[in-house]
DNA sequence: TTGAGATAAATTGCATACACTGAATGCATC
DNA sequence: GATGCATTCAGTGTATGCAATTTATCTCAA
């Protein structure tokens, strides 16, 4: 009764965006439905619905009678998105700075100072890139607006395909904690105009960073070449 | 040549959004895939992915093994987008204002002054509105940011099927004239913070004055109820 | 070897057929 | 009459086949 409402098309889908977050699927590798199907073990037709949403959500780009191909960004769209991406933020910020309920100012302090302790004890940077993306998530939720936090949330998705280059360099992470000091504190002195100054600095530094990042290993990857071969998917 | 690119779905995809802002397809009204496959002259798969894709925009809702709907939006809902779309609006304005070619600023002015003179004369309402929409359009298109333009026009387009009910109120045309007085006047100056406080205040009622007016309304339309009775397709 | 053009193979877009779900209808029972 | 249940039917979800198009392979001349 659980996947009642779940069609093929749908399992399809949840299962590839899987591996594009996951990473087995980056950008530039090409689906084939064909393929597909058979690995799922269904028909071409849900394996087509579910790419036709995906594209449609932007995490595919496909083109009449050619394959789908994971999402590329060049340096310039990734500019934008981030930029884009700072100012949603922003101002999903910006509400939530007089909306978040007591509890939900608590719980945001609390995966912030989980996130400090982590850094002190030189803890997984995988859990501490989680709990910056608790961070952001909570921190944006508490606008309380769907339509905004959708919004914005599907605005990251865009660029998270991309998180797996995501570095650990030298001292971005201390550098990550005191940005989010001082959204913390702008939040909880009720200065909204502040908290969204601070996110949006913070969002296009991160932005800069996993760009500048991408772009110094783009030889090791076919990536990030506007007009850039095409990788071949695997499976 | 010209159509190689447009598959048959992009067609149907195409023609039905039109019928939706045209307001052939109120919100509420149903779709039937295999009506419209006959209607199209085509068979329902491809009706079936533009169908997907437009649930996908947020144009349909869809829920497994029942006909799309074209989406009808709750007071509550609509109150959250407009929200959502006063603070985009107010982003990409805020970049507007330094972004702006001495160019396009000259027409986002000439724009402006044609719609006042359609005021003074007493002009075609019709002819005003299409003004105000250009207007709006000029101001976040001059951010430059093509992510943060697509999404905020994504969002305006979610509404823009209610945009039938547009209410020629009076006095309504003279505040939004004012309004857009104002917001010029900032960006002339180059005060992105005025400009974007001015533009979302204007959008947020704008939202106001489109809610009241369907609230109003809304006995002489099935729209406008959560649960409300589906409206029968008539093709 | 390289490149252009022709040919073959692979893959997409669409049509059709069928299976399955959800709602409507009719009938028996209380 | 109201309620519970089986049946019917409209409509969606999926599988499959075929034609159109793209992509890969092959041929041959410069």
């Amino acid at each position: 009764m659980t996947d009642r409402d779940l069609t093929q098309a749908d399992t399809v889908r949840l299962a590839i965006e899987r591996e594009i977050f996951g990473g087995q699927l980056a950008p530039g590798d090409a689906l084939e439905e064909g393929r597909l199907a058979s690995r799922f073990g269904v028909s071409r037709t849900p394996v087509r619905e579910a790419i036709t949403q995906l594209a449609q959500a932007g995490l595919l780009t496909k083109r009449a009678h050619k394959r789908a191909v994971v999402a590329q960004l060049d340096p310039g769209t990734m500019l934008e998105l981030f930029e884009a991406l700072a100012e949603l933020e922003g101002a999903a910020v910006f509400l939530s700075t007089s909306r978040m309920s007591e509890a939900e100012k608590r719980e945001l302090k609390d995966i912030h100072e989980a996130a400090a302790k982590n850094l002190r004890s030189d803890g997984d940077p995988n859990e501490y890139a989680d709990l910056g993306f608790a961070f952001h998530q909570r921190l944006v939720r508490g606008c309380h607006n769907t339509a905004l936090i959708d919004t914005t949330e599907w605005l990251a998705l865009r660029v998270l395909p991309y998180r797996r280059f995501q570095v650990v360099a030298p001292g971005r992470l201390q550098r990550n904690q005191t940005d989010h000091d001082a959204i913390i504190s702008a939040i909880f002195t009720g200065d909204a105009e502040a908290a969204r100054e601070e996110i949006r600095r913070h969002t296009l530094e991160q932005g800069d960073a996993l760009m500048r990042f991408i772009a110094l290993n783009k030889t090791s990857h076919s990536d990030f070449h506007p007009n850039g071969l095409i990788k071949e998917q695997p499976l």
